[in-house]
DNA sequence: TTGTATGCGTTATCAA
DNA sequence: TTGATAACGCATACAA
């Protein structure tokens, strides 16, 4: 702590240029070289990041902006991001906005302020205004999971539509035709996109529409519960259900388990992401996986080569394959009345 | 973007001193009060937060290190931290070192080469040289559900003994005697701890300890499924379970639903944290309520008065005081044949 | 109360 | 290839 660059050009006998220049990895004389390299280790030296983002204009440092902490989806793709950016030796501002718009507002500020490099946004068009002022700055943004009509940004999704699509045609496949999705909040980019793909495989395979299949549940699992509680109740209750994320599947499951209703005798399941309670859980669950390492690691990528200032591909649309992990969640619709 | 307090200075017609001083606080003249104060909105001046680290060596950024950023009990009191620092204008940076002790090392390096101007910790003896190296460099530490022996630190914990002594004793006032517990890591601090309260509630009331009876799920949730299917298997089950944390009560139940056991009736339950799912499962759990807003806001507020140089009562040793929330998951011991 | 000048730890420019 | 020196944006000691 405290040993700067004059110190070391003094112990080795150069001046302050050569150490930064040693340091940056420009070439000198191979005996000056030596003599940095052996002060460096004997004061034990550290360049300051600080100073040196004050010269280059460069903090070092991303932004990373998400709805909560605790949505172990984002969480999850925050962790190999961090991973992919770190190995640069950049670092992470984790912010959460608790879905609150004005807080989301206050933390683009604040990033701003602290002069991040590039930032990603898990939000989208709640925070337009934001995300052009922070691209009139040149910070360059990567959104995940999202979209902002009207801007151009490099976003990385999953492909929604197609996952969503097969998913409902798996059930489908085996027999359903009374199939019933759990949404996540009515309007989101996301879960228009998953209604999308479950709409166009009912279509493709000429099973009509019934809007009492079609449940929001927020994306929490107190949504996810009641939908299931009030899916049961419909008239014709569906043989199976489509369910676009993990804490709706949670909230599911545990209505069903409580109805003491069986998968998939009596209800047939498919359901968003991976998570840990997934391997646990019997019988084991059929399931989109989204490759969250992949997602976090291409925003990562992006965002470090918009950094560098390759603005090749501009704005990239990224669109990620998901796999779909098979359990034993499905049946042909067999016994329909509970 | 880029207005300095050269360009308010000039804007102002005073000099960059007198700009500095308003924006510190410092009294000035009215009339000049007015004029930089006008001339700042004029121009959107934002003062530059890394050049002023420079001069104070404040970086106004603290370090949090969890260990995985999936944790939600983890996410839960980083939460509450963050608002507790943001409002005196100091942001955070997040690390998670996923259980891997040399990235721990590697992660509070970092944070020190970021000139961090406080460390809050979620992990405790495993890196005691680190935590020493940042006490000697003048950087507050503060441990959050752990301990650090040998090393003098402040530390946020819950009164975990006393915790798992009322959790134990609730089971007991119902009539139990078959008590196993689920506990988390062998030789963890928390897990240390909560065993204690265990052990002290069932030697205060003359109930010999069955050591089959006392399990270690690794805070997993599939740890707490094994454990609960092997307690079910010994030659005398317990009639109720008291399962320290989230994970492990997940992964329980699974278990218990899978059995077709019913809770309270074959089995009470009495577990730690609460989350989401709590609110849905029925019958409703009984469980002891970490006060996760608390703790988070006390590990922000004791680093924010060391970093201002307060030292007093050092090293503070906090302990908080949970909640038990009553549910409907403890019964007498009934039915024990499964 | 204010202005000026210096330094925080780096990098970049310019001569040498 | 190197050294000296001027920035980067801000805070502060000192003088006025």
């Amino acid at each position: 702590m405290g040993t700067t660059m004059k110190d070391v050009a003094r112990h080795a006998g150069v001046s302050v240029g050569t150490v930064s220049r040693y340091i940056n990895g420009y070439r000198l004389k191979e005996i000056n070289m030596k003599k940095v390299k052996m002060a460096i280790e004997e004061l034990g030296f550290k360049e300051n990041i600080i100073a040196k983002g004050l010269k280059n204009k460069r903090s070092m440092t991303i932004g990373v902006v998400i709805a909560s902490l605790t949505d172990i989806f984002s969480t999850t793709i925050v962790t190999s991001l961090e991973k992919t950016i770190e190995k640069e030796n950049y670092s992470m501002m984790l912010c959460d906005y608790n879905c609150n718009l004005d807080r989301l507002h206050r933390k683009i500020m604040f990033l701003q302020d602290r002069m991040v490099d590039g930032v990603v946004l898990f939000a989208g068009n709640e925070n337009k205004e934001d995300v052009r002022r922070l691209m009139n700055n040149e910070i360059p943004v990567v959104v995940i999971d999202s979209n902002i009509e009207g801007i151009e940004t490099d976003r990385v999704n999953v492909d929604n539509v197609g996952a969503s699509f097969r998913a409902t045609e798996k059930l489908i496949h085996s027999g359903h035709e009374r199939i019933a999705v759990i949404n996540g909040t009515k309007g989101d980019f996301i879960a228009e996109e998953r209604l999308q793909g479950y709409i166009s495989a009912l279509n493709t395979y000429d099973i009509t529409i019934n809007d009492e299949y079609i449940r929001y549940g927020n994306y929490s699992s107190i949504g996810g519960y009641n939908c299931l509680m009030e899916l049961l109740e419909c008239k014709s209750p569906p043989t199976s259900v489509f369910i676009t994320n993990y804490y709706m599947t949670i909230g599911a499951i545990t209505a069903i388990n409580e109805l003491d209703i069986k998968i998939p005798r009596h209800l047939s399941l498919i359901c968003f992401d991976r998570f840990e309670i997934m391997d646990v859980i019997k019988p084991s669950l059929t399931f989109i996986e989204q490759p969250t390492d992949r997602i976090g690691e291409m925003a990562g990528r992006i965002l470090l080569k918009r950094i560098k200032g390759d603005m090749s591909q501009f704005p990239m649309d990224m669109r990620i394959n998901t796999r779909m992990v098979m359990g034993k969640s499905i049946a042909p619709p067999g016994v329909t009345d509970h």
